[in-house]
DNA sequence: TTCCCTGCGTTTTGTTTTGGAACTTATGGC
DNA sequence: GCCATAAGTTCCAAAACAAAACGCAGGGAA
């Protein structure tokens, strides 16, 4: 089975990670949770590659997690900021960091 | 970056991604959490391929969250349980259950 | 004792996704 | 004009993935 085909399982966890349930997508809500919104902060905070990072922000703008909004009118900018939909998710984030304090210590020097 | 250069960052909820945060591990917790514990079971169920789910089963032994357990001595079989570390990470996937059926409806047929 | 069945993987062969780095576009400041 | 900034886009090689066949160690029936 193909991962494309998840949005419509049966099961609700699975239609779930079809949106977040790949490389990076929860790093930046993280992030997003931490208050950031600009592409460039993104990039920078999470370490991943810009051409994923523009892929997955039109991904969940998409599916209404984020919202693309002008920021600046000259030049042109936008940012990402989190709808409802997008916040109800923060309660796993939590739980993640919290498992991750606890289970995964840190083995060798961080990188970022 | 690298994801599998994720294990060492200084954020928690980083590294507990890199163990669940790639396609279909958390898959394998969800249909762990339901009782499932067998090879066949998991590649059924949530219909991965049997190569990727070998690789995933091992990497989730090796990080202590499921453990491998010989069920029958001949011929030798082993199956997968949660350990107490695993367990802890049940109330993120309950999230995200909640998360689909609030804002993931089923838009077609379901498949599998 | 030959043959098929079950359960748990491994191998093989293409396709898709990702990583890294350079390039683009629009504007503002000096 | 010239450099800087922010938000992407493009290109190519490397890694991950999908699908299907194969392997192996018994078990049970004929």
């Amino acid at each position: 089975m193909k991962w494309s085909e998840l949005s419509d399982n049966w099961c609700p966890v699975a239609r779930t990670l079809s949106v977040v349930g790949d490389r990076w997508t929860l790093l930046i809500l993280r992030d997003a949770y931490l208050g950031k919104s600009k592409f460039e902060e993104f990039a920078e905070s999470s370490g991943m590659t810009r051409h994923i990072l523009a892929e997955r922000l039109k991904r969940l703008v998409e599916e209404g997690v984020l919202e693309r909004r002008l920021y600046s009118s000259a030049p042109k900018r936008y940012d990402y900021v989190l709808t409802e939909k997008g916040e109800e998710l923060r309660p796993a984030l939590r739980i993640m960091k919290d498992w991750g304090k606890k289970h995964m210590p840190v083995r060798r020097e961080a990188k970022a």
